[in-house]
DNA sequence: ACCAATTAATTGGTTTACCAAAAATAAGCA
DNA sequence: TGCTTATTTTTGGTAAACCAATTAATTGGT
């Protein structure tokens, strides 16, 4: 069965837009397009790859938020002064860039808030303060319910990254969210022992970040942190074993 | 002069697709559309809004990025299965996501590259030490001949990050590169002296990396970083200066 | 031969129309 | 009445058409 559900996934075709970026890599690599130069219009890279111009702007678009390309309006789209060799390898990431992999995405949000909390440490005003505390307080009181609290979880941790004033960091750590409750969800890190300790957490969180002691709060979030990841690996592994008897 | 350009910047309207996540925020955090609820066809909402359903697509393709929304073809859109709490704070930042505040752009990259460059330390195989060498050598070239080797000094910095094993990390840092290049060129933060203590620098991380010394490439990557940072707070701030004068 | 102004062609922005697949509904049979 | 099977509607996927603005070309005058 096993076997099966893994043909038909690897059958799947790569979508359209990956399809052109590939192919724009390609065009710039092989030196048909040199960095600065203005793309084809649209409606031309359309027809030259087959494929509508929805897809040509769709690819455009992604391409743009990694500031590989530059669309002038009424004028034309133009790759960035940047080297081949740095456009190359950063577009062969876009193509693969998923947040699949459970271990590297929790080992990420591991550094990024272990970063955050002493930034936030360092930062947190007044108004800071009172709004972790509340996304603590909301946490406390649906996890003594009884109830999976997972979203509050997260809040308070979105808060702190808040406080860190640096948005750059602050929207990473939002990107990687949604993705981390869908983690922690299958793996049911969640127990009635786990909310209990974690409110202590919390609690030892805030009050370092509260005391604008940097260190302390590093530490806390350290502790808060491993304990999720060793949950999640073995959740993972689990998962594994699952699927190995599977086949 | 400035306030004349500071009028004309202000005046930009947000983007239609912006707007569009702002109603579409505004319709959950007010209860019509609920965590787990399939959206209006995108013709509905095309009328709704009054506006094309190019723009729909696009606002919805942004928001399933973050994981907001879930597209299944054929079937429809669904709203996360997240809290409105949580689902209200991330697209607040979607909406306002740039990275143009660039103090928040390098320090988020000197704390991600100094986790990567120990992630990296400690796995980095043969054929990474090979092409992180070889980037090393590249940049060296580039620099020696007296060319700005921005490029080069970026590729590095990526080839580092593949080495962590880790594809959020690395897809990070891939987003951050070409503002990061942007900023340095800007700040002219590659002179000559700076180029010579640079290679210096580099040779530094890769020993570390080559000896897999996590605690000494780590400092060796921070002080290579802190001189960057330096140069561009000072950079930052003259070009504010410049920018006062202009008043 | 050179410059200015007007026209023609091309650009990305935006909307609309068309398509196959999936769901929901209705009809027909047991 | 309950279940299966057509059929219709609705969905997102895809392509094409229209628009205003910009740019290039051409024309006319000097």
């Amino acid at each position: 069965m096993k076997s099966l559900i893994e043909n038909i996934t690897a059958i799947q075709v790569e979508s359209p837009v990956d399809k052109i970026i590939g192919q724009l890599k390609q065009l710039i690599v092989s030196g048909q397009l040199k960095p600065g130069d203005r793309l084809p219009a649209e409606r031309v890279l359309s027809e030259r790859f087959g494929v509508g111009r929805s897809y040509i702007r769709e690819a455009i678009l992604k391409l743009e938020f990694y500031g590989l390309l530059r669309t002038n309006p009424q004028s034309g789209t133009y790759v960035a002064g940047l080297s081949i060799n740095v456009i190359d390898n950063i577009i062969s990431d876009i193509i693969k860039f998923n947040k699949d992999d459970f271990n590297a995405l929790i080992e990420a949000r591991y550094h990024l808030e272990l970063n955050a909390v002493k930034l936030a440490a360092e930062r947190r005003t007044c108004e800071d303060l009172e709004s972790i505390k509340s996304a603590m307080e909301d946490y406390e009181n649906k996890a003594s319910t009884g109830g999976d609290a997972v979203e509050e979880d997260m809040v308070f941790h979105i808060k702190v990254a808040k406080a860190t004033k640096n948005s750059v960091i602050e929207s990473m750590i939002l990107i990687l969210v949604p993705d981390l409750i869908k983690n922690i969800v299958q793996n049911k890190i969640c127990g009635d022992n786990r909310a209990k300790t974690a409110i202590e957490e919390h609690r030892m969180i805030y009050a370092a970040i509260e005391a604008q002691d940097m260190a302390k709060a590093e530490e806390a979030m350290a502790s808060h942190l491993d304990e999720i990841w060793q949950i999640s690996k073995a959740g993972f592994a689990a998962q594994h074993i699952i699927n190995e008897a599977e086949v």
